[in-house]
DNA sequence: ATAGCAACTAACTAACTTGTCAGTTAACTT
DNA sequence: AAGTTAACTGACAAGTTAGTTAGTTGCTAT
């Protein structure tokens, strides 16, 4: 059975490894160290972990990245292609405001779903880093973005009246929180399935009215 | 000058040290090992970082806690005095729920405020550790009050029907988001004051009527 | 005053971590 | 087939870190 080869560069390549392959290498280390920084931030990650999720040696990530740190940054700067994409495709403002902020709280609980790691490594980037390296990952973009749309919402009536900028924090908070606090969550409702599709459409649904309703006229 | 000694047993008392105080001792461990967890989790602490901020050397870590884990636990439980008083005194049942969510949501950030290295600890939990000692927190008890307040709320009619434990999160998250993330969002805001009394006061009113407003029948 | 003891420290150990380097191997060129 | 180079490895040097321990110091009771 041949193994995947490509671009893809997922995961255990460690015993699959066919060959030798610079691009799928410093993905894998990309990938694996995204897991890891995700997980402890930038001084509690280990070179010797992220290493031990690919397969190859340590001596790859300094051979690659130079560093430690200048391997957080790229993971920092790796575009996270489908979220930029998605917000920078949409034409938010040909749309209403109503309709740009659905799509925006939508699109932001799926893109926390499919790279759940990412939005870690921010946390841990603010509250370790001081934000020290925030600047490279381009999220400003986005971010304002979604505080014009309050703002237009604001202007042509289709909100009440708020400050976009604290409402923008808002959604943030409510569209993370969930992903991020659930492994503490799981404690209070062992029960609960937290990532089937359904729970997550629940979410979204639920995220988007109270948002939508709180800023009605 | 006589310094201030009795309970506070705050911050530096390195230059200021009088005399043997096993109790302010311990105290002032436990106020710089929230500090160092709250920005480093569990293992990306360093012992002698904590120590570093006392006035006492690393050894006092062990004579008292055992270990740098019992020490992250005994953070964990420490009792946060002012919320929990405040949850529990406040009677929410003998509110309207309108009221009792205003209330919550108020000391809500107002906790945050004044114990802004708790909520990080937390945060680390859940990323780092899994949730693994979340139990030890107590949090379980505020968390389902909130819950019931929103159960309350939809059976009485006071708020739209809702799931009371999505939007429980979604409050969470709009409590937390502002102060754990403060640090990136400074580079795309560089001017704004995020902890004057007044940006605290529009931030609470701010979310106390994105809440009821969006759970308005 | 001094004995006893809790509070405290300096210095240490064993284990771990980052980063390096000399050398090996696979693929490609001619 | 032999040479060249990029990809890769194992083993190690230098520096950290959690935890220990033998010994010191100040308080308190008598």
């Amino acid at each position: 059975m041949k193994c995947g080869v490509a671009l893809a560069a997922k995961a255990t390549r460690s015993s699959t490894r066919q060959s030798r392959d610079p691009e799928a290498t410093k993905a894998e280390i990309l990938e694996a160290a995204e897991e890891e920084f995700a997980r402890f931030g930038l001084t509690g990650a280990r070179t010797e972990a992220i290493a031990a999720r690919t397969g190859v040696t340590k001596a790859m990530i300094y051979y690659y990245f130079g560093s430690k740190e200048d391997l957080y940054k790229a993971v920092l700067q790796r575009p996270v292609a489908d979220f930029m994409a998605a917000v920078a495709s949409l034409e938010f403002e040909q749309m209403p405001a109503e309709e740009a902020l659905k799509t925006v709280i939508r699109v932001a609980i799926a893109h926390e779903l499919s790279h759940p790691n990412y939005g870690r490594v921010l946390l841990h980037e603010a509250m370790q880093n001081e934000g020290k390296y925030f600047r490279l990952t381009g999220w400003s973009t986005p971010i304002n973005r979604l505080t014009q749309i309050l703002e237009r919402g604001v202007e042509d009536g289709s909100f009440r009246p708020v400050d976009p900028w604290l409402v923008m924090n808002h959604i943030m908070g409510i569209c993370t929180f969930y992903f991020n606090a659930q492994a503490n969550m799981r404690n209070v409702r062992p029960d609960y399935d937290w990532f089937s599709p359904e729970a997550i459409e629940k979410l979204t649904i639920s995220a988007t009215e109270l948002v939508l309703a709180g800023l009605k006229p």
